[in-house]
DNA sequence: GAAAAGTGACTGACTGGTCAGTATCCATTT
DNA sequence: AAATGGATACTGACCAGTCAGTCACTTTTC
């Protein structure tokens, strides 16, 4: 009622205003997430994001360029522990493990599984996500496992094997726990931070040549 | 021409008229895993079926009931070696490699994958579907998982160790295997035949206690 | 010829995308 | 310090297209 006040912040705050593009990314991931692609409603993205509708198209073409753009965002993210593969100094058990628990890590508890879920669902809809997956994801991230393998083999700390297929099985748990986690309100029955663990150990030790079996 | 014959089959082939239901869950099952529960027209799905869309109600109550039809009718498959788990006589190594190897087979090669992807795509808009994964499929397929590795602690074939984590970690890459076959047109530069096998092998060789490393 | 099975045009609710209009900001002038 | 006004950011009512679900009607079955 009192008009007196000469003008404590005029309208929005400070942080709101910072970046409209990652606010309303992050408020599309996360319903995404939840319903779907298809099914969220741009009209819900808004309201989420504090903004209207129309604030939306200011900085994406269409839904489509918006989901692109969280694809985009989140995914470097992913795979910024590669140049600490590569300096790595000592045992690839070690160096193995370090980078199972960490990629681990951050499918469950950053955006990343969210992104990976979305991926799997929407790659059929939407081709150039299947392609950028592959070229900045997938396949950097098993390149690096195969390194890592190809050079223990080659050291005589791992066992002889096929290094492809296994470095698959280092990356298809860990995707999984990520979308295990965001699918599940409740992620039920499974503690997902023991499972990046238990893989890290379980898998070495399928690795470790018989005479090396002590941990 | 001829209507010497006393029944000569009328109109429809056989084929088509024998079972409505399973025709039209099929062809769902088939567009739900292209493009996604929400995104999937019903009228797409009755043309896949050969039927119009009016049939569908004939059959379901709605799009959403079709949807668990679908889940109810493939899950059954994916859980039928039970029994075989339970009657087996020999190292459970064996067992171990033989169960990964099938379920691996059937995420790839049949319908369930694609369940698979679904359930983790709609979990969260649909709880029912959810907690029926959690009752039918997951739960089972951990507990006999479970089992077989408390038993071969028991029996001094495997090392000691967190069997709540590993049984997770045998299915968590299967299930991966699955949604990406799905998930990806093209299923680029992974064998994913190859990667059960490959995961039999390396999850057993990790699980054995060190003296018995041989293959 | 009656019941059962199937059809597809129709409807009403919903939503991606638009755009005319409003609010805010800030450089410049007074 | 206040006024001016153009530029930029934002809004939300609206439109055009879409699709789940309905139902009066046709076809098939027995």
């Amino acid at each position: 009622m009192s008009q007196i006040v000469p003008l404590p912040r005029p309208t929005l705050l400070e942080k709101d205003r910072s970046d409209r593009s990652a606010q309303i990314r992050q408020a599309a991931l996360k319903l995404f997430n939840e319903k779907g692609f298809s099914a969220t409603r741009l009209e819900d993205v808004a309201e989420e994001a504090g903004v209207s509708k129309g604030t939306i198209y200011l900085y994406f073409e269409n839904k489509e360029d918006l989901f692109f753009a969280i694809i985009r965002g989140v995914v470097p993210e992913i795979l910024d522990q590669r140049e600490q593969a590569e300096n790595h100094t000592g045992s690839k058990a070690t160096l193995l493990k370090s980078l199972i628990i960490q990629v681990g890590y951050k499918m469950v508890n950053t955006e990343a599984g969210a992104c990976v879920k979305l991926i799997a669902a929407e790659a059929r809809n939407f081709p150039e996500i299947a392609e950028y997956h592959d070229i900045h994801i997938a396949r950097p991230c098993m390149t690096m496992f195969k390194r890592i393998i190809d050079e223990g083999i080659a050291a005589k700390e791992f066992r002889p094997c096929d290094s492809a297929a296994l470095s698959s099985l280092i990356i298809l748990p860990l995707l999984m726990s990520g979308i295990w986690k965001n699918a599940l309100p409740v992620t039920e029955n499974m503690d997902l931070d023991k499972i990046a663990s238990a893989h890290a150990d379980q898998f070495v030790r399928g690795l470790l040549l018989s005479s090396d079996k002590i941990d």
